[in-house]
DNA sequence: AATGAGGGCAACCGCAAATGT
DNA sequence: CACATTTGCGGTTGCCCTCAT
């Protein structure tokens, strides 16, 4: 609690970016909360993390966006949504901060699109809960467009977690529908799943 | 020159999952 | 097995810079 206190917030100095590399320099990265205590860094665990990820790392690529990174960001986004971390995972050496701080700033008023008007659906339990809940909906209405609506949220954004073998069934139905659409709209997309979480989905596939 | 608005981006927050004890 | 701690993620905030007035 009052250790809360203790840690400094706002941007980095030089100086704080120094002794943050050298400490991972001699000990390497991780037991991000043992930095302030063995550093006297004035930053909790998580903000070294983070300034690590999205900053000093060697891999973080620095300045704007190509054209070609920002087409394969549209493509990750139509396939996975918000997920930033999967879709940073394929844009070599962007972070998630950078994919997410360049679609909602960039992207979003290049496609005309509202700011995150796309639904999250994530790997917890929480949003299996929602997955079963449209999962429900699509198999008690047979009508056309809500069945598209449904589709739109995309199955392929939450077969990374654990699944019952109704919802992997699922999953396997709509992504089997969902497939020739990708392929139409983004071709060669699929090469670039092949080692995402979503063994589940092919194998039922 | 002063200042207010808006954009861009780094960093923070809260939550959940993973890991450790 | 239960609880504590650490790690990772996505959404949001707020600072700084630029530009128009």
């Amino acid at each position: 609690m009052e250790a809360e206190n203790q840690y400094k917030k706002g941007l980095w100095t030089e100086e704080e970016d120094q002794i943050l590399l050298e400490h991972i320099r001699v000990h390497g990265r991780g037991k991000w909360n043992r930095i302030p205590k063995v550093t006297g860094l004035k930053r909790c665990g998580k903000s070294c993390r983070l300034r690590w990820l999205n900053y000093l790392s060697p891999h973080v690529k620095r300045g704007g966006f190509s054209e070609e990174e920002e087409d394969l960001i549209i493509r990750l986004h139509n396939l996975l949504g918000n997920r930033w971390s999967l879709i940073a995972g394929r844009v070599p050496g962007r972070t998630d901060n950078q994919v997410k701080n360049h679609w909602n700033t960039h992207l979003c008023k290049k496609l005309g699109l509202k700011k995150q008007n796309r639904k999250v659906v994530g790997t917890s339990k929480k949003h299996f809960t929602q997955l079963e809940q449209t999962n429900n909906t699509l198999s008690s209405n047979s009508d056309a467009k809500a069945r598209e609506v449904s589709q739109n949220e995309n199955p392929l954004l939450v077969a990374d977690g654990e699944a019952s073998n109704g919802e992997a069934q699922w999953m396997s139905n709509h992504f089997a529908e969902s497939l020739p659409l990708f392929q139409e709209d983004s071709p060669g997309l699929l090469d670039f799943l092949d080692d995402y979480h979503f063994d589940l989905a092919w194998q039922s596939f």
